[in-house]
DNA sequence: ACCTGAACACCGTTCAAGT
DNA sequence: ACCTGAACACCGTTCAAGT
C-alpha cells in the first residue's frame, strides 16, 4: 500500500470529472487571492456545484489544498531528480532550495500546512512531504560527500528551514526584512569552507 | 500622542477591573492550550461572563492578544535594556535573541500576529513589534559596533530572524528538525569572525 | 460605567433524496 | 456514480435594554 490515506482522485465520469476540475481551479483562484482559509462555499458557489459536490470530491480542507499544490510540488521534486547529476552539488541543492521555498509559499497559510503534515501520516499533504524530504535529502547528501555543505546537516533541518523561510516569505512585506535575504542567509549558513571540510576528513566524518 | 491605536484598558471600576482581569486570565489559557484561534466564546463562558462583557474591554480578538502578552513582551524589552552595558555584546544580542523567540511563540499563531503587525500602524500589537524593533536594534548595533557581528544586519533582518525562528518553534514536533537548533544555526549565521570584522574596518564600514 | 443576552450573519459539515 | 440543497451546529459581532 502506497498511501493509507485516500487522496482526492479525479473522478471517471464526465460530468464529475468537469466539476472536480471545476472545483480545483476555483479552489487555486481562492487561495492565491484568500489564502487556504478561503471559504469553501464560496469556492463551491464560484465553481457553480453545490456544497455537497465539493465535499463529495474532496473530504476535508487538507483534501483540497493537497489537490491544488500536488502538481507543482510533484514536478518541483522531479524536476531536481532530473538535474541531480548535472550541475555542481552545492549549486544544485542551493537552486533547489530556493524553488523549494517559492513552491511552499504560493498560497499564504500553505506552509503551516506542510509543516504540520510533515510528521504526521495519516494526513493528506504528508506524502507530498515525504516526497521533498527525500530530494531534498539526496541532493543534500551529494553535496556534503563532496563536502561543500555542513555535514551535521539532516533532512529535517533542511525541511525546517526550508518552511520557515517560506513562512517568512509568506509574511513579506516591503518594508519588512525581506524573505529573499533570509534565503540567501541560510544557504551560505550550510555551506562550508574548503578549510573546514579538511578538517572533518581528518576527524572521519 | 504615543499611540493612535486605543489599547485595551483596565477599567476602573472594580467589577471591571474583575472581569477584565477574568478574562485575561480566561484567555491565556485557552491561547496556551488552543492557540489565538480560540474561541471567544469559551473564554467568556469560562471566564463568567456574558460575550458581550469580553467585546466591551476587547474590541477585537487582537486586542485581547495583545493584552495578553503586553507584558511579557515588555518584560523582554526591559530587561534587555537592562544587561544591554553589562555583558559581551555578541553574548547580549544572543541571549536577548533566544529569549525573543520564545516570547514569540508562547502561543500557537501568535507570531502570525506578529508579523503582519510589524509594518501595519494602527493594529494594537504594532507597538509591542516597534519596541521590539528598537531594543533588538539597539543590541545589533552594539555588537556591530564591536565587530562582533555582520555589519549588513539591519534590525528588521533580525526581526525577520525572530519570527521565522518563532514560527518554526511554534511548529516543532519531537521529530522535526528541531528549532532550538535553528536558533543556533541563526545566531551563528549573524556572527562573523575577527578575520572579517578587519576586512570590514579595511572597507571602511 | 459597565453588563447582559438575544439577534443576525456567516460558515463548515452531513445526509436523505434525487438523477 | 454523482449531484443537490436543506438542516444542523457553531461561532463572531452588534446592540437595545438593563443596573
Amino acid at each position: 500500500m502506497p498511501s493509507a490515506v485516500p487522496l482526492a482522485q479525479r473522478p471517471k465520469r464526465a460530468d464529475g470529472r468537469r466539476n472536480y476540475d471545476g472545483i480545483l481551479q476555483a479552489a487555486r483562484a481562492a487561495f492565491e487571492s484568500q489564502g487556504t482559509e478561503a471559504s469553501l462555499e464560496d469556492i463551491a458557489r464560484s465553481a457553480g456545484v453545490a456544497i455537497g459536490t465539493l465535499y463529495g470530491h474532496f473530504a476535508t480542507r487538507e483534501a483540497l489544498i493537497e489537490a491544488a499544490v500536488r502538481e507543482g510540488l510533484e514536478s518541483l521534486c522531479a524536476s531536481a531528480a532530473a538535474q541531480e547529476n548535472s550541475a555542481e552539488p552545492d549549486v544544485a541543492l542551493a537552486a533547489w532550495f530556493r524553488q523549494a521555498v517559492i513552491h511552499c509559499s504560493i498560497y499564504r497559510g500553505l506552509v503551516g500546512f506542510l509543516a504540520s503534515s510533515s510528521y504526521h501520516e495519516g494526513t493528506p499533504l504528508h506524502h507530498s512531504c515525504v516526497k521533498m524530504h527525500d530530494t531534498g535529502g539526496r541532493l543534500l547528501e551529494r553535496a556534503q560527500r563532496a563536502g561543500l555543505v555542513r555535514a551535521d546537516l539532516t533532512p529535517e533541518h533542511l525541511f525546517t528551514m526550508l518552511t520557515s523561510a517560506a513562512w517568512a516569505r509568506e509574511n513579506d512585506t516591503p518594508r519588512s526584512g525581506g524573505s529573499e535575504w533570509l534565503v540567501d542567509l541560510l544557504i551560505e549558513a550550510m555551506s562550508q569552507s574548503a578549510d573546514e571540510a579538511q578538517l572533518d576528513g581528518v576527524r572521519g566524518t
